[in-house]
RNA sequence: GGUCCACUAGCUCAACUGGAUAGAGCAGCUGCCUUCUAAGCAGCAGGUUUCAGGUUCGAGCCCUGAGUGGAUCACCA
């Protein structure tokens, strides 16, 4: 049992017995001492006091003489203020480390959990991946990672937008534009060519637009009448009658697109295990809405519009289908979540990755899920993030500000492979080993940088900053574990010792990695994988400290040496896996 | 305008959900490599937690009001 849970309850036990005052255990609150004050872990003691009707100070000198009776792995302990701090034996610090190493299930996965589905990146098909899309896949690919460990069954997934006006854009300038231009004949990845159409027809649609607005047209007008516009129109009905030539086109430029999607994602080191697309849930989602009309969920008004009414929650009436009979992003959204409870009928939640400005949506998608009757609606949650910001503000595509995805990774690598050669630490290294190091340090500082921040909150980007390898980084965590990797490699076969003192450094170290399950836990039921980055932190915090301050395979002692070996090796362990939790991988050295 | 969300050191972020003297990193200054990896460690400096009230043993965190910034309130996705 956990040390902590043994002291609450001993804490409940007394004040129920001693003092007829009754407190649930879990209200009993316990904490790791503060580093200023002497002791391992500390009671709280101030809301008894009016039940014991005692200062603090006596009251906790109270506490504490029975809990040294009571619990054996106390040693001692003081009383400042309303704080009781208790310290534990060395044995008992041995004793749990011992435990740790060899519970085989310490650092793996947790099996109870229903199967929760995580949809992550959904991009749209006509221009490539950027910063953004980056923060977004980490979160919800790490997101993943954690709920699988703390025991979910988890699918990841896609919602592909690859129906609609945008990608008529792209086909419409390919077409008059393209001269028969592949990805191959370019040269360049295939996103990045449908994107650079998408961009030529916003410019050719922009000067025609200007150009009626100064014959005299408003602005609305002029975008309506362009020919250009009326064009894509043109083309996403044939889309929708299923035309041939131009359902070959849309195949083709899709394709282009996916194949530059795969390989941005396999550097990204993230996967998707199934996939949804848009052009094959929308139709679904009609059906759903005529179920629910039928059913009397929703309403049609005169133009034949169908519509939800939320108004009894606090929201408004919603559009679910056009007065055309054409489906809108809810139609869609709510046709997807249907297909999924067909694909997995085990289905207990799905966590939705998608950027803040979406709050509402969600709210409203979830609530008319749950009025459809889906028994798994109230679990759906929605993992909101904030916008990442440039020091130049808001990413604008009009004004090229965006941070392409392929680009900012291969600065980053680039930059772990600069410091790395300045510190010429590596010439024994294979170059393919090398390449490999090169790119687990670039990726991993972009993906901690992005990834330690609260999901919830809005971030700031410093290019500058996101490939330091320096701090508070995924390379300073990396280091961490190859310095350990380092002492491991060099020690010879060595038992968990149990020496007869342990040093304050000790104590900490072994006290955060015995956080591990707890943390990840936390993490899970947050959805918030910044608090796994933090305790990666902390933990090669602690180690390096350890590490500078005392001797381990030079320490007299061989208890000590065992003790500080067994250390050693679960810090390493703990990173990696903690590390892989992040979706980040660390090296063996460098 | 209605609703929601932020605001903490020069900058970027923490603070175990109400606990001790609010902590890290970066930037600045200063030390430590003939001892297990200096991508490290240690130190100095930096704060009226936007402001004004309130709740209580105790508030960065809860409540009320104000200020600043952002999002949203689409028959776009």
């Amino acid at each position: 049992m956990d040390i902590t849970q043994k002291i609450a309850i001993a804490t409940a036990d007394i004040l129920k017995e001693s003092y007829d005052h009754v407190v649930e255990t879990h209200a009993v609150q316990i904490d790791a001492t503060r580093k200023e004050f002497e002791g391992d872990y500390t009671v709280v003691i101030f809301p008894y006091l009016r039940a014991l009707k005692m200062k603090p100070e006596e009251a906790g000198n109270a506490l504490g003489d029975q809990l040294l009776a009571a619990v054996p792995e106390i040693e001692a302990f003081n009383v400042i203020k309303g704080f009781l701090n208790l310290s534990l034996s060395a044995a008992y610090w041995s004793a749990a480390l011992a435990s740790i190493s060899a519970d085989e299930h310490w650092l793996k996965r947790g099996k109870s959990g229903g199967l929760s589905l995580v949809e992550y990146s959904s991009p749209n098909t006509n221009k490539p991946l950027h910063l953004g899309h980056l923060r977004n896949n980490f979160l919800g690919h790490s997101v993943s990672l954690i709920k699988e460990f703390a025991g979910n069954e988890v699918i990841k997934t896609q919602i592909i937008n690859d129906r609609g006006v945008h990608i008529c854009k792209s086909m419409l300038a390919w077409k008059m534009h393209g001269k028969g231009e592949t990805p191959t004949s370019a040269g360049i990845k295939g996103d990045k060519l449908v994107g650079k159409y998408y961009v030529m027809y916003d410019e050719h649609l922009r000067a025609q637009v200007k150009k009626l607005v100064v014959e005299g047209r408003s602005e609305e007008e002029a975008k309506k009448e362009a020919p250009l516009s009326k064009m894509v129109q043109d083309m996403l009905l044939k889309w929708e009658q299923g035309d041939p030539e131009t359902i070959a086109l849309w195949r083709m430029m899709n394709g282009w697109v996916y194949e530059g999607f795969d390989a941005t994602y396999a550097r990204m080191g993230v996967s998707f295990d199934k996939l949804n697309h848009e052009s094959e849930t929308y139709l679904k989602g009609k059906d759903i809405v005529k179920v629910g009309l039928e059913k009397g969920i929703f309403f049609t008004k005169d133009d034949g519009s169908v519509w939800v009414n939320l108004e009894a929650d606090g929201l408004d009436q919603k559009l679910l289908l056009r007065a055309d009979g054409t489906t809108v992003y809810m139609t869609q959204d709510i046709g997807t979540a249907a297909q999924r409870q067909e694909d997995y009928p085990s289905l207990k939640q799905i966590i939705y990755t998608v950027g803040d400005e979406q709050d509402y949506h969600f709210k409203v998608l979830f609530l008319i899920l749950e009025k459809l009757g889906y028994d798994w609606a109230p679990a759906c949650r929605h993992l909101s993030y904030g916008m990442v910001d440039l020091p130049s503000g808001k990413m604008k595509s009009r004004e090229g500000t965006v941070v392409d995805a392929d680009d900012l990774m291969a600065e980053v690598v680039e930059a772990a492979k600069t410091s790395s050669e300045e510190k010429g630490k590596l010439d024994e290294m294979e170059q393919e080993e090398q390449g490999q190091l090169f790119e687990m340090l670039g990726i991993g500082a972009l993906k901690f940088y992005l990834l330690r921040v609260d999901p919830r909150k809005r971030m700031m980007f410093d290019p500058e900053e996101s490939v330091s390898l320096n701090g508070d980084t995924g390379p300073f965590v990396q280091y961490t574990h190859a310095r350990c990797k380092a002492v491991l490699r060099k020690a010879e076969e060595f038992q968990c010792g149990a020496p007869e003192s342990l040093s304050e450094k000790e104590r900490q170290l072994l006290r955060a990695l015995m956080q591990f399950r707890t943390v990840m836990n936390g993490a899970a039921e947050e959805m918030n994988p910044s608090a796994v980055a933090s305790y990666c932190l902390d933990l090669a915090k602690m180690y390096n400290q350890f590490y500078h301050d005392l001797p381990i395979l030079k320490a007299v002692d061989e208890e000590v040496k065992g003790f500080r070996l067994a250390l050693t090796k679960l810090t390493a362990e703990t990173l990696a896996t903690s590390m892989g939790l992040l979706g980040i991988q660390v090296p063996e050295r460098m």
